[in-house]
DNA sequence: CATGAATGAGATTTCATTCAT
DNA sequence: AATGAATGAAATCTCATTCAT
């Protein structure tokens, strides 16, 4: 079995790997990336550094199975609330981006690793997951909403379904930062406003 | 002269910095702050090591210098666009989406630094002058536009404004990454929509 | 049964052994010892890497084990051929240069491996059965020869049997990876003329 | 300047990388080739371990620069040897025999090096350096001893040059390792006779 | 008998920074 | 004002070995 292989999630391995998964997404959240060494990701973990090595290869294999584990969340959280939305449409789309905003509220932390990591060569096939994943959930609502008459004919609802994740993403996490204190249905009252064209009286 | 003074713009210093400055922004767009060795800033800037430090102090001046550079001319922009247009309020944010747009575009790996490290703790004092600066701009129009009674009393003119930078940050990304060919005029019209309530038929 | 103690060769335990010699020594001959894993050598040889262990004690142990057990074959096969010679002296001596390149052209990664580890202080021992062994069947061939007034009186046979063993030692390996296809009697030929003075016209 | 670009003889870098060369032979004399560690280098050459990173780029940069320079100076020993031989042909092979076992006599960890380290396919362009050099001239001195009428027409010439570098390098290996006490001469004497034919009385 | 996940000592390598020139 | 060789602390990574199953 090779090291990037997942093993069965009950056995002795699987239970290491997710103890290690779990330092290894606290450790970012407190310092960031790059900062975060293998050594204090394997003592947070309680196992040996060799052990990191074992299972996930190399540090950038631990993260970016981490990034992709995280992207796949997201892509769920954000369908998810897409298919259980009452209507679709315009009424999907609030409920998409309050669900990206929950979503960097609880994982903070993997919000920030995104925007700042999304760039490295290495990860490239994870960005196109994401693209594929998340931007896919939006484009597709958008596209129903046209279809539905709620939107107007044409609309590139590509660059749109970019714009409003850009917009929710970067909104996440300056509120995370700076206002936390803010209710998060708030901001989502201020977005949906924007979004939807009711921000002219 | 102490290593962070700047030169003046014309001698010979100046120079050397601009070349530093350009390799930089390139190198860390392409692979991320800590990725990026000063060696290989030194390399393409075509200066030996030392000159780096000798100009910068060190990795983290260079870099926070840098920022502040960028986030100047990209203030300077936005208050440009917002003073030069011909009315306040919605026309003039409209202008000013186009201004990012364009200095977003002609400055591509310098929108991706910026998305990247803005959020880094160690950078603080930089991300408040682009608050200040960049966002202020986009404050002071909403603001003006509410006065003005274009758009509904009591908006969150603060998160709106993270919200339409981030935004159109995230697109001018996007854009300059995958459809370079996609006239900028085109994408301006999809966000103007967007954002003053127009995507709806 | 302690983990050096050979099996019997057809149990379970013979042909597992015999997997891991066969995976070792190619392993070896390609990239030397020390930069021979026994993560590699037990994947090739498609069992455990725990199994290795359990077989061979240790890294050091396989190894010497499989260098006594090819040196023990390549005497059998030297003494074999110096025994069935029609007569003794420098025609038994041909036959043998014969049976050594038989037999390297049979088991050549073994050849590289001994060549490459032979002179390593580590391995003293096996190379002291070597020198018994091999180099001693060449040297009673020659002692022989002298003694039938062959070869000429106080000819330092230690030395000759050394020189004729690492010339075919030598040959046997550049044929084998640069004229794989040159007819093995041909180098015979020219190997026993060097030897018994027939170089010269 | 890259890592691996030789300085000149002169300067400061010319001698670090003088230092760092010699404390690795020695130290591979000492203790075999992956035996010695970059951290004893740095010791006994006296420099930090960074240093021999920035001067060689790796380990495996350092000693492959070690081989290259080590067969330059064997060709450079045997050339000399045929070149300033009284006679061409037999009398000029007896030389370069001489030559070989004087240079393994004076490296003979060298020698030990290289028969170990040979098959690394990272340093199978030292090895054909190896074979143009060294085997070249010996089979240059043979072609001309076959021209002269000295060895018979027809004589393989690269096969028997192999034979005769391959006898001279085992046996020279093993004088150093068991008879260090034995005179050179003697050696030579038998390795003579071996090769032009008077083994015979 | 065989396995393979886990280990940890020890190796190689990186790279921001210094400083003599 | 610029250079680049040298540094060394700190990082990543390797791998023979163990042991519970």
């Amino acid at each position: 079995m090779t090291a990037t292989t997942p093993a069965e999630p009950g056995g002795r391995r699987g239970e290491t790997r997710r103890k290690v998964y779990r330092a290894a997404v606290e450790l970012i959240a407190e310092q960031g990336f790059t900062a975060t060494t293998v050594d204090a990701i394997a003592e947070r973990a309680g196992v040996a550094k060799g052990t990191v090595f074992y299972n996930f290869g190399s540090k950038e294999g631990l993260f970016s199975s981490l990034l992709a584990h995280g992207v796949g969340q997201l892509t769920d959280a954000l369908s998810g609330a897409a298919a259980a939305a009452p209507r679709p449409g315009v009424a999907a789309l609030d409920a998409v981006v309050l669900a990206q905003l929950r979503f960097f509220d609880e994982y903070g932390p993997f919000a920030r690793v995104l925007v700042a990591e999304m760039w490295r060569t290495a990860w490239q096939e994870v960005v196109a997951g994401l693209r594929e994943g998340a931007l896919g959930v939006y484009q597709g609502v958008l596209d129903e909403a046209v279809a539905a008459g709620e939107l107007r004919e044409g609309l590139d609802t590509g660059t749109a379904a970019t714009a409003i994740f850009g917009m929710v993403l970067t909104v996440a996490i300056e509120r995370r930062a700076l206002h936390p204190e803010q209710p998060l249905e708030e901001v989502h009252a201020t977005l949906a406003g924007l979004i939807h064209g009711r921000i002219t009286g």
